[in-house]
DNA sequence: TATATTTGCCTAACCGGTTTGGCAAATGAA
DNA sequence: TTCATTTGCCAAACCGGTTAGGCAAATATA
């Protein structure tokens, strides 16, 4: 590959590698480099097509123009679209983006940020395991910009970017309650997950505001590797219980896929029987029969705020922590009743 | 941040920073390190958690360990999965994955292929617009390792993980054949892709094999920014002409979805007037009613391949192009027919 | 004409690693 | 005791950029 460098430049030119950095950098006038010099350097370079080598660059310089973004996972559409907003917007402002996945692990966490770090990344945006305080600490202590998106440590000020958990899930189920429904259960994952918590109040001070007992038999949480056949207990065990339910809320897609499966296995009609919402959407979701009531996360924006917030850390000198707390809407369909 | 860097090391141990780096690199024995000297040397790393600056070490090394992922939109399901794949197998052998998506712009392809190489990413995973054969050609006459994905220049001869667009469109065609529909229609892109060729002369061939006319009007290509409302014209057409149709192929996940979506906004009963497959799957088709038949792709074992070529690309220096094309299977769901 | 200022560019150090060649001390052989 | 080897480590160049400081020639000022 061979790239041409400013040392093969300066030979070309008989111009020292010095002067030829200051004019392609921009500085060519304010280095008092004469408009002739400046116009050889530019043709030449343009006629060989050089491109600056990013590494000796990016040592010289102390940055790589490099954002790391360290996620769960990148197969998971909801992470892959936050992922293209990253990139798109980073992108506009000269970035490129490094992406690891963690696989919820936090001992991979920890090392994917030590490996981007080394890898000389500007800045880090991170939805954590949410186990991995320690590192989150140490970048905090150290002044590394980073911004948390969608899970944040709630005991460490940091900037962060999420979504109003509690209130999507506040809006959905009393979407369900205004259907007429009253029975509603709550299902979600065993994952420590700070949003995971928010949700879960955000269902029980709906049902609470709305006179309505929080059964402890309505709040289900699977394990993070849950089957078909654990969802297929949890609505068995909740539908067949004598006061048995009449809506559900799920607290992530996924467990509403997976839900949903189990109800069309069991034969209960939606939303006649058991009403729906689901928090999350998939790209089907609106084909499915009866069409599924979901909570739209707005990722595009949090996409965009995350870059916006790490680049202004990045420049400045400001350190306060920006936490941005994004709104997200209800899209309602059949699956809580007639529209 | 200021990391701790090899010259710190040496001077807190008094031994050059040349010593220090042959043992951090396991030359030490080779190099005849004294044991003690090792010993001190790992310690001291050890307690002070240095780690090399990747930069540095890439410009000296004249390697990055970053490969470069170019793909059409990270956001898009397929590309996210592969990307997840690819950015695992990557891990596993020392490799951080840079990525971009080009949104299938030529200009966009090129630029940041471009900017991929002055980053100095030391291998390139590229799902091509298929409209940038200039920067594709330039990359093989340079030697530069690369892989194709998805989608190859028929005229170049390049290391190429594909799918069998063919044959998968013909198990689908053949499939609705066998549930006893003759008149099928095929609904794709009009994009210019080799893939999408492939799906249409896959679907031509089948019909003719099978002693079917394959009439033109049976055969639609929306433009690549179709709307709901496009596709609705297009069912329309095929669906009250005097022949009308008993089955479509989709050639892509989305036009399915859409498609899908007309066909219940025009009151077809599926598969009872129309039945219909998928190329390609979204997370919710066993979910809709009926569930949607579709052409499994074989997305995981695509990543793992490319990245294993990839690789052996990096290292060695045979430079016989590798060319696999991967089965896919069919998922067959009601959407063709009672099963 | 002598000195001050400006113009235009270059030299050299630096970023933080890797690597080649070699030197001094220790050990072995004669 | 003398010379040859081996052992253990270091100095310095290099990768390809950036940048502070400086120098010579050209121009301006006195």
């Amino acid at each position: 590959m061979k790239n041409i460098t400013l040392q093969d430049i300066a030979n070309q030119l008989n111009i020292s590698k010095a002067t030829i950095s200051i004019v392609l950098n921009g500085h060519g006038d304010e280095k008092r480099v004469s408009k002739e010099t400046q116009k050889r350097i530019i043709q030449f370079t343009r006629e060989n097509n050089y491109r600056a080598n990013h590494l000796a660059r990016g040592l010289s310089l102390g940055r790589s123009d490099m954002i790391g973004l360290v996620i769960p996972n990148i197969g998971d559409n909801y992470y892959a679209r936050i992922a293209r907003r990253i990139e798109r917007k980073a992108r506009l402002s000269g970035y490129n983006v490094v992406f690891s996945s963690t696989g919820e692990s936090r001992e991979r966490e920890s090392e994917l940020i030590q490996s981007m770090l080394s890898r000389g990344v500007d800045g880090l945006i991170i939805a954590s395991s949410q186990k991995n305080q320690e590192d989150i600490e140490r970048l905090k202590k150290s002044k590394f910009p980073f911004v948390l998106i969608e899970r944040c440590y709630p005991e460490l000020e940091t900037n962060f970017v999420g979504e109003d958990n509690e209130g999507g899930i506040s809006k959905a189920t009393e979407h369900l309650l205004k259907m007429g429904r009253k029975r509603i259960s709550f299902v979600s994952l065993k994952s420590g997950l700070e949003a995971m918590r928010m949700r879960l109040v955000g269902y029980q001070n709906t049902m609470m505001h709305n006179g309505l007992p929080v059964e402890d038999t309505f709040i289900k949480e699977l394990d993070y590797e849950y089957t078909e056949s654990d969802m297929l207990e949890v609505i068995k065990s909740m539908a067949q219980s004598p006061k048995s339910i009449e809506g559900i809320v799920f607290a992530t897609h996924f467990l509403a896929a997976s839900g949903l499966r189990a109800l069309k296995k069991l034969n209960f009609r939606i939303p006649l029987d058991i009403a729906l919402v689901s928090f999350g959407q998939m790209n089907a979701f609106d084909l499915i029969e009866p069409p599924v009531t979901s909570v739209i996360q707005p990722v595009d924006e949090l996409g965009d705020r995350a870059v916006e917030i790490l680049l202004d850390n990045m420049g400045g000198e400001k350190r306060e922590h920006k936490s941005i707390i994004l709104n997200n809407s209800l899209e309602i369909r059949k699956s809580c009743g007639a529209l």
